[in-house]
DNA sequence: AACTACTTCAACCGCACGTAC
DNA sequence: CGTACGTGCGGTTGAAGTAGT
């Protein structure tokens, strides 16, 4: 057991000590016992530590941060040497307040790339990541009592285009950034849709519940992402394969590698960190204030409205905390959403005029109460299939030009949609979309057009069978995934495979990938043949 | 002056990758 | 091939500093 004991240094400071019988233990807080029957000492440092420090890499060069425990006097773990010498000791350090030309840069750099404090350091000569943090942190906090836009109206999307240089030089690192992932993908243009939303919401005084307006924006917003499409139902590739094709994503701008989480991590997670939530649309969305929670966690929010069908959940993260989370551009404030609706907009791309020309249009009007459904601010459910439309439209478009089959965001948007309350929902606005939808020729799932809400709960509790045509292919594949869903397991694997002969419409299936819902109604094509039941990947073939 | 609330930032922590053995 | 180690990164924490009352 370790424990800590404060002493004073030479400067006067308190800092901690690990005491040597804590040796053992003091793995588990990132410090190894180097065998020297050294304590390690924590906390800030004294000049004299810095000096030795200094001194040692003198000799010795950076590098190789666990030997200056050996060879000086210093009770540092390499880390903290590390650290201390890359954030202040080292030469060519800036310190002091950030000139305005570096705010500028740091808010043009994190608009475009996100977290990545040590990618933004390097475009800051002197400065360092964590000082960028720091300050993007107070900076995020500051704005946010103020009311302003986490981005200033000067910072256009027009500024986020990835150069040449920048993708080559944001290849995704897979996995343990499947957060920075989310947040690279968030520069994607499609994914500013999702800033839309978040503006809306953050502007709608009746949304009672504003954190699933978002949740649902951000399972769109997953959607459009390769971040959702590395994890699909058991018709998808295996993580190997996609990442192994290299495939570029179309949504994304950049040349992304992305590896797929993987199915046991997913598994493991809502299972083990929320078992009672699971969905058909799995999607990863972190919001660090609960920790490092994945998709889980947001299906837990939608989840809880399903579940309690029109009732407020009894907990759920508050949108603020929330949106603190999200990366680049993708802050809700309503200042904000004024100023994109009000400036004109810039010709970024066909999806952002339409999404801006979507914005400024009015909300439907006519819209009827329902018994069914309590009062709810017009527009909303609109914007969100307004959303599905754009993104299918833009999925669709892209797909077309590519040879390649990616996972389409259909899925995952419309659960989306499906997840909005019921209680924010007029019969009236669902019927109205369902038409405009309908026009549009889009394909929408079933389950949307049907008002059923086909998503995961607990599994025997969420199923709404009275709302649920079970003998639909769309259901039946629906149920079959349910069935399996994070518990890995197929209960009744023929139910699924009819579910999909009937989807699929028998189309012979050479690619691997699946184009869920990607345009028109057409059979999406998928590797339900190539990739059989029996030939899957250990969780997606359970 | 004393207290409280808020802000800042250095350092810690956990995780994941690459590499050596 | 598996494990241990070294390293880097991003998120979080908590002590010190500052402002407000």
């Amino acid at each position: 057991m370790s424990y800590l004991t404060t002493v004073e240094s030479d400067d006067g400071m308190h800092s901690s000590i690990y005491n040597e019988s804590s040796a053992a233990d003091s793995i588990s807080n990132g410090y190894r016992s180097r065998g020297r029957g050294g304590a390690l000492k924590k906390g800030p440092w004294t000049s004299t530590e810095d000096g030795i420090l200094i001194d040692y890499v003198k000799k010795h060069g950076e590098g190789n941060w666990n030997a200056v425990q050996k060879h000086t006097s210093l009770a540092r773990c390499g880390k903290s040497c590390r650290l201390r010498w890359a954030n202040h000791l080292r030469p060519n350090l800036k310190k002091g307040a950030f000139s305005e030309d570096e705010e500028q840069l740091i808010v043009e750099l994190h608009a475009k790339l996100g977290n990545k404090w040590a990618q933004m350091a390097e475009h800051l000569p002197g400065r360092t990541d964590n000082e960028i943090k720091n300050y993007w942190n107070t900076r995020i906090k500051r704005r946010q009592r103020a009311g302003l836009p986490l981005y200033p109206p000067e910072i256009h999307v027009e500024d986020l285009q990835w150069s040449e240089e920048d993708t080559k030089s944001n290849i995704i690192r897979v996995d343990r950034r499947r957060r920075q992932d989310f947040l690279q993908f968030g520069n994607s243009k499609a994914n500013l849709l999702f800033d839309n939303l978040s503006f809306a919401a953050s502007l709608l005084p009746a949304a009672s519940d504003i954190s699933d307006l978002v949740a649902c924006n951000m399972l769109g917003t997953g959607a459009s992402s390769s971040w959702y499409e590395s994890y699909m139902p058991p018709i998808l590739p295996s993580p190997k394969q996609v990442w192994e094709s290299g495939s570029r994503f179309p949504m994304c701008s950049s040349n992304i590698k992305h590896e797929v989480q993987s199915p046991e991590y997913f598994q493991n997670t809502a299972s083990q960190k929320n078992p009672r939530s699971c969905s058909i649309s799995p999607c990863y969305v972190d919001h660090p204030p609960y920790g490092n929670q994945h998709s889980s966690d947001m299906m837990m929010i939608l989840d809880s409205h399903t579940l309690t069908d029109g009732m407020l959940p009894t907990s759920k993260p508050s949108f603020g905390a929330v949106k603190l989370e999200l990366p680049s551009f993708q802050y809700s404030e309503t200042s904000a959403f004024d100023q994109w609706k009000t400036t004109p907009s810039p010709p970024h791309s066909d999806l952002l005029d339409s999404v801006d020309a979507y914005i400024q249009s009015p909300p439907p009007s006519q819209i009827e109460e329902s018994d069914c459904f309590s009062s709810c601010d017009t527009g909303l459910l609109d914007m969100l299939l307004h959303e599905a439309k754009i993104k299918t439209s833009a999925k669709h478009s892209l797909l077309s030009s590519s040879p390649e089959k990616s996972f389409c965001s259909t899925t995952c948007t419309t659960d989306a949609t499906q997840n909005i309350p019921r209680s924010q929902i007029k019969s009236g606005e669902l019927e109205d979309s369902q038409k405009n939808l309908a026009r549009s020729e889009i394909s929408i799932p079933t389950q949307l057009t049907a008002g059923n809400f086909v998503k995961t709960e607990e599994l025997d509790q969420v199923w709404e069978p009275k709302r649920v045509d079970m003998t639909r292919p769309d259901v039946l594949l629906a149920s079959s995934w349910l069935d399996q869903g994070c518990y890995g397991i197929v209960r009744d694997t023929s139910s699924m495979s009819d579910a999909l002969a009937l989807l699929l419409g028998g189309d012979d299936i050479g690619n691997s990938y699946v184009t869920v819902g990607s345009s028109s109604g057409q059979a999406p094509r998928g590797g339900v043949r190539s990739c059989g039941w029996t030939n899957m990947p250990p969780v997606w073939s359970l």
